[in-house]
DNA sequence: TGTACATCAGTGAACGCGCGTTCACTGATGTAC
DNA sequence: TGTACATCAGTGAACGCGCGTTCACTGATGTAC
């Protein structure tokens, strides 16, 4: 219908998101140009105007989705407390899009066990489109080519480095543990059929990484460094 | 060449020996038929002799490679020490073929720290085609049908169980969670481009599990189970 | 404010390609005599 | 042991299909007068 200018920005907009969605919930082979533009009514032909090549916009997809994902875990459940802040941090339906890697600490999460209960949450598991990237992606981009690994792994960095700021003795080495555990256990239990056991994998991720939040017997001390 | 039965059934062995390859390394979605053959110097057209479908033959690669990748796992490094075991486990070529799943107890590692490390060496990270199906395809599997399910969690279960029979409490929790944080910490050390990084969490991973082996301070009864 | 026109967002036919699958065939295998 | 023949493992042309990408086009947008 209309062709205006802030149509096509939105048109874009709506094709990255729609993109961003797909691969998180099919993996990016199954991305196809013909099926996504059709997701958003538009016809094959026009997806060249906005993107150079399929494989570009793989790229700024994966982006896309691990900023999301990421977000996503920072805040609270997309379905009741997402609510409550929508005043205070979005301010227009596009302001979204740009500058979405400064943000750091204002988003951020209460403290580690909350964080790792919602990573480790049915609603998670049970939501891949909408959740994090880096668990969704993880297997497709260990065996994809540099430049989507090096995508992934700057997001896997500032999610640990979050991680590592959450936890009282700030340990690098216990974030990265975390951030690979939580990945495992999220993808695990979305392997198993049964539904109990697929509970039970969540369960005791959750149960043992925030035991490992409140620091080691060995050295036991409160709070502060350790070496 | 020749066409004698005996060779049809070593033509299949190596269809479905690469097939578990090559699905480990490009994922499910990459097997394509016709380089799946033209691999095993055959023609395209021979494959329906074998198996019923593309579709058929990915539910057999993926539990062989369940299979191999299991038992790489419990026995030492394919480089060196395979040789030195050949002698006794290994009677003729084709031997490998049947009852894979039957044996369970003998080829079990001595211990769950060896196992651990073996499982998070950079040998295992570096070779994905041979290694772990579960890290390789989780990704995959998840987003498949029940079928494909089903078959990766049988697997997945019989795997933590064997881990729960090495821990010194035997606990399925313990376990549960051990093989999530193998899993997701192989996967991510695969993502990282930065090689120290990716050897940092194969480190931390396995300081962390190791660690976790050696029973939890909270409860502190040395052996025997705790509720 | 109203008309003339360049721009350009989106359309849809067409391209070459690789895919999974089918099938008539070829020629070595292995059996019956 | 030697010949005649049915079997069947593997071949390669052909099929219909969906893919990524190109391009001549249409018609609303938005600017110049």
């Amino acid at each position: 219908m209309g062709h205006s200018q802030a149509e096509k920005a939105r048109s874009r907009e709506r094709i990255l998101q729609q993109a961003a969605e797909q691969i998180r919930e099919h993996g990016l082979k199954s991305l196809s140009v013909g099926k996504l533009m059709r997701s958003v009514d538009l016809t094959h032909g026009g997806f060249y105007g906005h993107f150079a090549s399929r494989s570009e916009l793989l790229a700024q997809a994966l982006e896309r989705a691990l900023c999301e994902g990421g977000a996503a875990a920072r805040t609270a459940d997309p379905t009741s407390a997402t609510r409550a802040t929508t005043g205070t941090t979005a301010t227009t339906g596009t302001a979204a899009t740009t500058g979405s890697t400064a943000t750091t600490a204002p988003a951020s999460p209460a403290d580690f066990a909350t964080w790792v209960r919602r990573y480790l949450s049915r609603q998670h598991r049970d939501s891949p489109g909408t959740g994090c990237a880096l668990a969704a992606l993880s297997s497709d981009v260990a065996r994809a080519e540099e430049p989507l690994r090096k995508v992934m792994s700057a997001h896997l960095e500032q999610y640990v480095a979050r991680l590592a700021a959450a936890l009282d003795d700030h340990e690098d080495d216990k974030a990265l543990f975390a951030a690979s555990a939580m990945i495992g256990a999220l993808l695990v239990s979305r392997v198993l059929t049964d539904p109990a056991r697929s509970d039970a994998v969540l369960a005791a991720a959750r149960t043992h990484l925030i035991a490992l939040a409140s620091s080691d017997p060995s050295a036991s001390v409160p709070a502060g460094e350790s070496l």
